[in-house]
DNA sequence: TTGACTGTATTATGGGACTAATACACTTTC
DNA sequence: GAAAGTGTATTAGTCCCATAATACAGTCAA
């Protein structure tokens, strides 16, 4: 059963894109994996403690993608593969970069200066248990 | 009089605070300077398509933020100072590279790796023309 | 002074995100 | 078989973003 512990939603995205992300840079990460069951619409709902609507959005975008598969009665599985995962990893990573960098570029800072930075983030923010 | 030339909506995010950004990002970088114009409300809404009503709303907040100054009959002009400049590239990096890290590591990129693509990214897609 | 342009304010309309309350068909488990 | 849980669908309502159409008061330049 694919865990939510570590979901924090955030204002400002809408929630349904917040839970499609996260299942999505969870298979990316290898926490998620191929036939792992998700908690029901109902279940996942009460636990963040929004619309079971909501939700329903964020799955039915998911099987739109085929990334699950899911069945009336039974609970929703991942449904994933070497290639679809290798896609995901491209397609997030490009819209992450891109993004970063038109925003840093905007503010004239230099490459150099924006890895710098990057990499003093990274280290202040890391848990100490990470191998980075 | 402040440009729009490289201004580029881009949707997901609301126009008024796309604007709110170009304008920040600009004054962080140095290509908007205490007591620039800005265009009219209704000439910049004609320029970019959309509605008075949403430059308007970015405009009152930039006042809000005590960026520039409004005045009913006269064109609106930036308001900066050093200080200020400093507190903005602290923000606006801030945000911005909180969210590429938490993101990131979502997908279990490691912070080497995070450098790596986004150095490629950048080079991928300068100009040519950049310093960097 | 006059006319064009400016900032500001108001009301109305439509779409997307989210909530709320149901309803129905199906699967799973006891 | 029955009950609990599941996916799916519908309708209604609220709030924010954006549009549309005006209106009014102030500045600026000819």
């Amino acid at each position: 059963m694919i865990s939510f512990e570590t979901f924090k939603p955030t204002d400002g995205t809408p929630i349904y894109l917040q839970i499609l992300l996260y299942i999505k840079r969870g298979a990316v990460a290898g926490t998620i994996r191929d036939g792992d069951e998700l908690p029901s619409r109902r279940v996942l709902s009460a636990l963040l403690g929004i619309n079971p609507n909501t939700v329903q959005k964020a799955f039915h975008m998911l099987e739109e993608d085929d990334l699950i598969e899911s069945q009336t009665g039974a609970k929703s599985v991942m449904k994933l593969s070497e290639e679809k995962i290798v896609k995901l990893r491209e397609d997030l990573l490009s819209d992450d970069i891109r993004s970063i960098t038109e925003s840093l570029r905007q503010m004239g800072i230099s490459r150099d200066e924006a890895l710098r930075l990057i990499a003093k983030f990274w280290e202040d923010t890391g848990t100490g248990t990470d191998i980075d």
